[in-house]
DNA sequence: TTTAGGG
DNA sequence: CCCTAAA
């Protein structure tokens, strides 16, 4: 907590002075803005994590991403283990899936009946179902009605193929797809209409053809046993179908864990084994940083997108939950995809397939959404990709499945911190060190950051090796592949920005915080920023010309401070999460953004001007002295000086030991204490003279007056 | 808008 | 530096 709120100030600049701080994202005034600080400090928190290794893992998963129903048992084991390696430690873990062109074909059949499989195992082995519940709670919380309908239509141009049409009525089917539980079927079953409208008209696949094709797999008892016996009895027509249905469904989205997706275990792990059915209570049994995190960007993100939501889904009131989680996933597409074109419609629905956990953790992996539900969806499910016309056909999808390189998967359990070197005299107390500490660490953090790639305990200077070429692909390295944060010298980013290395974020990745830190004057240095667009609106009013104030140190480190931050971000974005949040605050819809200044330190010139002028005009007339001293200093207010006054007090009242920042002479702050304490005095003469004629106070303010006067009595003097 | 103070 | 209540 203490760690934290230092942090706090640390990033805020105001307390650090040593640490200049470029900027500040813009956000809102009032209740946001603790909010976001703390986010942001978690994220950075996050990255100080000391000391780590980085485990490689290659692995042959059926990438599928998208053909969510793929995963065979042993994949399934293995999540498991790597879910309890998670549990393990708590640090920092940045993963990607392994994505291999194998396997990509299935066929509907086989799909089922793995799902089922899968159900079934989850059920019966303690082991697996940490990680089953994994895969679908997921696809529970994000998978909305239109996703599911969506998947099912998808299902459905291969089902046909397959196995050929079976009887399953879509009343029966309808309501389950989109109902959220039992209690709720009344609702959904009148919204059903509407729904299948769009469905039909969306996707050119009759809802009722869907339904129609329900693959019988399904009716097989051991999956309906592992169902909740409320789902099942919810239904009182044709259940069997529709449960097996659900199940089905259900199913899809485990696939997701194949994308690659991170999501912390602590994310979902309270729901164990999910069933499709209660597709709302299982959704965030409780909350944790995580879920806050994505609620909060939802609230914003939300309201964009929930008329759409509705619009295909129901407009049952109780959706907004349901549309929310919906958001979410949206929101994670739409994060990563902003820049393609894309049908809102088919934007939604692509979303949910993929990501169904709330992590923020699958972008910035090597298998972007992009590839895995575009590519994937698309592939497995033609209808899409003719709608979206961003894909290609079925064929070429497959082909480009298979020319692509296999993954390689990494996880970073947590970053080395730079070293630090730190001097501080022995009289320092225990908390001016862990001040010093804290700032230096946060000037590393904030003053620009990138990540070395130690290999083979060699630093990979060049960016434009693959990894391939490196080596570092190879299984048998993977224990000598090591990350680490390193302070930033250089001027320009290398590669990151300009094609990224696979081990970053792709550069087209929407990255909260990589305008975060930018300044407003500062925006328009970075030249390469890939989304111009997603700059806050009112950055240009707060370019000041401050030409006439003498340059401080901030002002130098602007320039890596921006490049870098992406690397920055990079890494944090995968678990940490609260940076979320801030781009939901930076679109702001409501209201304008607020950029805060940045921090100017006084220089000692400005201190000498700023105690003269108080000294001939006294404190409290601080618009006289801004006019007097700082006429043409654009950029110190009458507040900025009266707070400099304030702060002079204080640092000339500290011992030396404690004082931060530029070392203003003593000679000076000795003239602040002096002046301050004459016209205090003054002050205080000045009330008791207008309240002379009440006896009560009089005393205290005399009393007051003698303890200030005496205290630098002959400076007093000597001013008057 | 300015001041004064807390954050 | 920010934010605000008061003046």
């Amino acid at each position: 907590m203490v760690l934290q709120k230092r942090l706090d100030y640390g990033f805020n600049g105001y307390k650090v002075p040593a640490t200049p701080r470029a900027t500040r994202s813009a956000r809102k005034r009032v209740p946001f803005r603790k909010r976001v600080e703390d986010n942001q400090i978690s994220a950075f928190d996050l990255l100080a994590t000391v000391a780590g290794k980085l485990l490689l893992d290659k692995e042959s998963t059926p990438v599928s991403s998208n053909t969510l129903i793929a995963v065979d048992r042993s994949t399934v084991e293995k999540n498991t283990v790597k879910e309890e390696r998670r549990d393990a430690d708590q640090s920092l873990k940045l993963e990607t899936c392994n994505q291999d062109g194998s396997d990509r074909e299935f066929v509907v059949s086989q799909l089922v009946s793995q799902a089922n499989e899968l159900n079934y195992s989850s059920r019966e082995s303690p082991s697996l179902k940490n990680d089953s519940h994994f895969g679908f709670t997921s696809v529970v919380t994000t998978s909305g009605c239109s996703e599911r309908s969506n998947v099912l239509k998808l299902m459905n141009n291969k089902i046909k193929n397959e196995t050929g049409s079976l009887p399953l009525k879509v009343e029966t089917g309808l309501p389950f797809m989109c109902g959220t539980s039992g209690g709720r079927m009344k609702l959904d079953s009148e919204n059903k209409g509407p729904t299948r409208e769009e469905l039909d008209r969306t996707d050119k696949v009759s809802v009722r053809e869907v339904a129609d094709t329900c693959p019988c797999p399904l009716e097989d008892p051991v999956v309906l046993d592992g169902k909740p016996p409320f789902l099942a009895s919810s239904d009182s027509s044709g259940k069997t179908h529709s449960c097996g249905f659900n199940n089905y469904l259900s199913s899809l989205p485990a696939k997701r864990d194949d994308v690659n997706v991170v999501s912390r275990d602590d994310d979902e792990k309270s729901s164990g084994y999910t069933y499709p059915g209660p597709i709302k209570k299982p959704f965030r049994p409780a909350p944790l940083i995580g879920d806050r995190r994505i609620k909060k960007t939802l609230a914003s993100k939300h309201t964009k997108l929930a008329p759409r939501l509705k619009e295909e889904t129901l407009s049952n009131s109780d959706e907004n939950l349901k549309s929310a989680y919906c958001d979410r996933s949206a929101y994670k597409r739409l994060r990563s995809e902003r820049n393609y074109p894309f049908k809102k419609r088919k934007f939604l629905h692509y979303s949910s397939v993929s990501n169904s956990d709330g992590g923020i953790s699958s972008e910035g992996i090597s298998s972007s959404p992009e590839q895995s539900i575009n590519g994937n969806a698309s592939g497995v499910y033609p209808k899409m990709s003719g709608v979206t016309g961003e894909s290609p056909p079925l064929a070429d999808q497959r082909k480009s499945f298979h020319s692509r390189d296999s993954h390689v998967k990494f996880r970073i359990k947590s970053f080395r911190v730079p070293e630090l070197f730190i001097e501080i005299p022995e009289s320092a107390t225990v908390g001016s060190l862990k001040r010093t500490v804290m700032e230096a660490v946060t000037a590393v953090l904030g003053g620009g950051l990138r990540i070395g790639v130690l290999f083979q305990g060699k630093k990979v200077r060049d960016d434009n090796k693959t990894l391939l070429q490196t080596g570092i692909s190879r299984d048998n390295q993977m224990d000598a592949l090591g990350f680490s944060l390193e302070p930033n010298t250089s001027q320009t980013c290398p590669s990151l920005c300009t094609g990224g290395s696979p081990m970053m974020l792709p550069c087209d990745t929407p990255l909260p915080l990589a305008r975060y830190p930018a300044t407003p004057g500062l925006v328009n240095r970075v030249t390469h920023d890939p989304l111009p667009e997603h700059h806050m609106p009112h950055l240009g009013n707060f370019v000041e010309s401050d030409h006439d104030s003498a340059p401080s140190p901030t002002d130098m480190s602007f320039d890596k401070r921006t490049t870098d931050s992406k690397a920055l971000v990079t890494v944090p974005a995968m678990s940490v999460g609260a940076l979320d949040v801030v781009p939901a605050h930076r679109k702001s819809k409501t209201s304008e953004v607020v950029q805060r200044r940045i921090r100017r330190p006084f220089s000692v010139a400005e201190v000498e001007a700023l105690v003269q002028a108080v000294e001939k005009l006294g404190t409290g007339r601080w618009r006289d002295v801004k006019l007097r001293a700082f006429d043409n200093a654009k950029h110190r207010t009458y507040v900025d000086l009266k707070d400099k006054w304030k702060t002079l007090v204080h640092t000339a009242r500290i011992s030396p030991q404690q004082r931060r920042g530029e070392p203003v002479p003593q000679e000076l702050l000795d003239r602040v204490l002096t002046v301050h304490a004459y016209w205090s005095q003054q002050q205080a003469k000045q009330q008791m003279k207008q309240q002379q004629h009440q006896p009560e106070s009089c005393l205290l303010l005399y009393n007051s007056t003698m303890r200030a006067s005496s205290r630098c009595d002959g400076d007093e003097k000597n001013l008057c």
